[in-house]
RNA sequence: GCCGGUGUAACCCAAUGGCAGAGGUAGGCGACUUAAAAUCGCUUCAGUGUGGGUUCGAGUCCCACCACCGGCACCA
């Protein structure tokens, strides 16, 4: 009987159906037990799963089959984010609508997650673009407008030309549209923006309470965010050289103490000074349209020259009247940031020193680094922005720049011109709004009506959804809704007058922000969320997902709850108290004769003298064996997931993605470590069936020592486990059920006779455990095992063990021995062996005698339970 | 340019400041086999990217540098 293989194409079903049948995973609301929340990324369904998703859901189904175990009440739900430009894009080129693709893809994306035998509760299941969901979204919306969370303002917005939409600044990456590479075009548009910067200072500081969190991703996001503390300092401009009209400029900066070392000023090409002094000068009217030109379609920035022009305007030093400085356009300064414009200190700073260089301004050092002459420090190419004395600044000099910040603050501040202050402290963002309007068909309406007399009106709560029309068109370009005249003319709700909809849909990040809190009562038709149920749920307790998310999801997801929060949706700020990002799934690529990828599915790699080598399985023609990549449709070198479960079975593919590399780090997918895997479902297989094979024994009395090595094997393995699922490392996790295999295996091969009764129970109790440290693993393989060995009931619905610590500690423990740092011997001594104890046993040894060399010792290091260090 | 991460055996990776090896893959030898695969047993292999420092003791902490990966980047 233990010559039989396991057979996975026929086990896994087996369980999976009694599973279901029993509704193991089914979570109730009302369980009085500890709750304990564990969330993957929910999938895009874009038509089947990948690999990356196999890893995912794997690691979260560990935790989530853990916690259940260790008798918390687990949620572990499963959803669609399945709003998005894909369906539309499927829709033009195949005539089908936008959700027929989509629910296609999602029963296929169903059926191959159940085959992963993940420990979801499909009952919750949600689909993002399905109206019981964006209602309440819409909702949202309504009572975010009402409690001033969202603004309608014009904008310049990043248009994508290739997908006729909006982008978000977070979209667009190197000057081009996140999904369709196209070169992002700047317009003005009247939109409708999420006030996330109002939130920014929260959301920076909250981070730091954000312990359960990759260092990484707080950074980013607080990059991301981009405080930056300074001074908004009033010029006077010179009435001579002005137009009419003007008499200030504002400008930013965070180095108020370089005012002595400015040059020039300059302001962004749309600043309106700049545009009302090109009302009568075409050459810089010509000058500000190739700029703004050049800002659009320039695809790498940093390349760009630093160019500028001379306005003519003159602006007075805040400090002296008399000193005037030039105020230029220059291409590198952003209307968006600050006041759009700024003073020039090209000692300090790199950007401003190189455009001087270019227009012959001249340099003026104001901070001398510390032992280094004032008489003689000069700026050439270099710019200095390290610490030291203020120089060549009246007043400031012999200060730090801290304290001349400070100065200069404290001046300006107090000083009155013209009935308003001439500077003010001021905080500013990197962070803009998050604008969400989007001009696409498939998303979530925006539940607002225009009116001509009564202007943006809310759609009556009575009458959400805001369902979207079936009968829509995707021949040409742009959005159906717009064109759509039946669902767009309606009566204006308050005076019934014809208005019009918004045709506007919100981006897909604001459908996937609050997913995790709907997951808590998805039935609930009436409202969002029970306020009693998300706030017993939340927050997440575990998110798993990709770093790819680190700032656009995460940072929405994070504003968004707390706008749920300030409307009564939501209890808390924070959605994900515990947060992991894991890594890609990788794997070789491979070029064939005629330079085109290859997939893994085509080739065969044959080794000839230790080199690896692939060729074409079609023709034998010789495969170019590239670099490891990311596995993408592109380049061929995906595995489907179906195949190898398929081939292998779930449990083979989850073991595997959850071996050798940190779950953090990348892992690469490989046919020899699927084989080693599946090898390992085997081994496991056999070693059970050959203790489910030894004769009952009668209860052991007491055990010897080879069946004590076997239960302190067991109990060791069961403790590690414990830590490392807690902490995510699954690859230790792996390494610690390979160690207790190792060790039950070479028990039962060294016994040449009959097992005695105690070897025969502590290999039985080892066997129970290995398998519930398997479980959570591969959790058909443990079934199937656990009903080998007899055991009564689902291993899914039992508890995990209790560990015996003291088994563990050992009686006697060996300790190495150093001499000065240098391992020279071991001394083995009683546990609780004293200081002085282990002192005089070590100092007995003749190989520490012998290495002191006759020196005195001057002393003695005893790190209890770890080792021993004579210095001599 | 700025910020962060990683660097240990042929490969993937372990190691609360305490004997560099838990585990896997690959390799070698042997057993089983007509043979191969599978299986079982035995086994080879590094002083931790480089250079300093702290310490009784450093893969681990600190400093500098190198390489690779990621994020941000005219942000005033």
């Amino acid at each position: 009987m233990t010559s039989e293989r396991y057979n996975a194409r026929e086990a896994e079903p087996k369980w999976r159906s009694i599973w279901e049948e029993k509704g193991l995973f089914h979570t109730r609301n009302d369980d009085p037990r500890p709750k304990y929340y564990v969330l993957e990324m929910f999938p895009y369904p874009s038509g089947r799963i990948h690999m990356g998703h196999v890893r995912n859901y794997a690691m979260g189904d560990v935790v989530a089959r853990y916690k259940r175990a260790r008798g918390f009440n687990v949620l572990h739900p499963m959803g669609w984010d399945a709003f998005g430009m894909p369906a539309e894009n499927a829709a033009m080129a195949n005539k089908t609508h936008p959700a027929t693709w989509t629910y296609a893809n999602i029963a296929t994306m169903r059926d191959q997650l159940k085959s992963m035998g993940l420990s979801l509760d499909w009952k919750r299941e949600i689909a993002t673009c399905d109206p019981a969901y964006y209602r309440h979204q819409q909702r949202m919306f309504l009572d975010f407008l009402a409690a001033g969370l969202i603004d309608r303002k014009t904008a310049k917005v990043n248009w994508d030309p290739v997908d006729q939409t909006v982008l978000a600044n977070e979209q667009v990456i190197d000057g081009r549209g996140w999904r369709s590479g196209a070169l992002v075009e700047q317009r003005e548009l009247t939109q409708w923006f999420f006030k996330i910067s109002d939130h920014a200072q929260d959301l920076l500081d909250a981070l730091d309470g954000l312990d359960r969190w990759p260092e990484k991703v707080r950074t980013m996001q607080k990059n991301w965010i981009g405080r930056s503390e300074g001074l908004k300092v009033r010029f006077a401009l010179d009435a001579a050289t002005t137009p009419a009209g003007e008499t200030d400029l504002d400008i930013y900066t965070t180095r108020p103490d370089t005012l002595f070392g400015a040059k020039f000023m300059a302001l962004a090409p749309d600043h309106p000074l700049a545009r009302a002094a090109a009302e009568k000068n075409p050459a810089l009217a010509a000058f500000i349209d190739e700029c703004k030109r050049m800002g659009t379609a320039l695809e790498n920035i940093e390349k760009a020259e630093k160019k500028g022009f001379d306005t003519g305007i003159r602006a007075l030093h805040p400090f002296d009247p008399t000193w005037t400085v030039p105020v230029y356009v220059a291409n590198f300064v952003l209307m968006e940031y600050g006041t759009g414009a700024i003073f020039g200190c090209p000692a300090h700073d790199q950007r401003d020193l190189d455009f001087v260089n270019a227009y012959g301004l001249g340099v003026q050092p104001v901070v001398c680094p510390e032992g280094t002459n004032p008489a003689s420090f000069v700026v050439t190419d270099v710019a200095y922005d390290g610490e030291g004395r203020m120089i060549n600044s009246r007043f400031l000099d012999g200060m730090t720049p801290a304290e001349a910040r400070e100065e200069v603050a404290k001046r300006l501040e107090a000083e009155m011109r013209g009935g308003r202050l001439v500077a003010e402290r001021k905080v500013n963002f990197r962070l803009r709004d998050w604008g969400i309007s989007r001009q696409r068909y498939w998303g979530c309406p925006i539940p607002v009506i225009h009116c001509d007399a009564c202007g943006v009106v809310p759609v009556p709560k009575t009458d959400l959804p805001v369902k979207l029309p079936d009968d829509v068109t995707f021949d040409v370009p742009g959005n159906p809704l717009d064109r759509h005249a039946t669902w767009k003319n309606v009566p204006c709700p308050h005076c019934a007058a014809p208005a019009r909809r918004e045709t506007d849909t919100m981006d897909t990040f604001v459908d996937s922000s609050w997913y995790f809190a709907r997951f808590t009562d998805p039935w609930n038709e009436t409202e969002p969320t029970d306020p009693a149920v998300v706030n017993a749920w939340l927050p997440v307790d575990q998110y798993i997902g990709g770093i790819e998310h680190a700032i656009l999801h995460l940072l929405y997801s994070r504003f968004f709850t707390r706008a749920m929060h300030k409307t009564g949706h939501a209890g808390v700020d924070e959605p994900f108290a515990g947060l992991f990002t894991q890594g890609m799934v990788v794997h070789e690529t491979y070029k064939g004769p005629d330079g085109a990828w290859v997939s893994p599915a085509e080739i065969r790699i044959v080794s000839e003298g230790g080199e690896r080598r692939a060729q074409l399985l079609s023709s034998g023609a010789p495969v170019e064996i590239g670099s490891i990549e990311k596995m993408s449709k592109s380049k061929r070198n995906t595995v489907d997931p179906d195949d190898i479960i398929g081939t292998y079975g779930a449990d083979t593919a989850r073991w595997f993605m959850l071996s050798d590399s940190p779950p953090e780090r990348d892992v690469i997918w490989t046919e020899e470590g699927v084989q080693g895997a599946a090898r390992f479902v085997q081994r496991l297989w056999r070693i059970v069936n050959d203790v489910a094979d030894l004769p009952t024994a009668s209860a052991a009395p007491s055990f010897g020592p080879a069946a004590t090595a076997v239960r302190k094997a067991a109990h060791r393995a069961l403790i590690s486990t414990e830590a490392d699922v807690e902490r995510l490392r699954f690859n230790r996790c792996v390494a610690h059920v390979y160690e207790l295999a190792n060790a039950l295996q070479s028990a039962m091969a060294t016994q040449e006779t009959a097992c005695p009764d105690d070897l025969v129970a502590a290999l039985r109790e080892a066997t129970d455990i290995l398998l519930r440290i398997v479980a959570p693993m591969m959790p058909h393989l443990a079934e199937e095992c656990w009903a080998a060995l007899g055991r009564d009931g689902l291993i899914a619905e039992t508890a995990w063990p209790v560990a015996d610590r003291d088994l563990v500690v050992e009686d006697e423990i060996t300790l190495p021995v150093q001499v000065n740092g240098k391992k020279r011997a071991d001394v083995t001594v009683p546990r609780d062996a004293d200081q002085a104890a282990i002192e005089s046993a070590v100092m007995a040894l003749d190989a520490v005698r012998k290495a002191l060399e006759d020196r005195p010792v001057k002393k003695v290091i005893v790190v209890p339970q770890r080792i021993v260090n004579v210095v001599g």
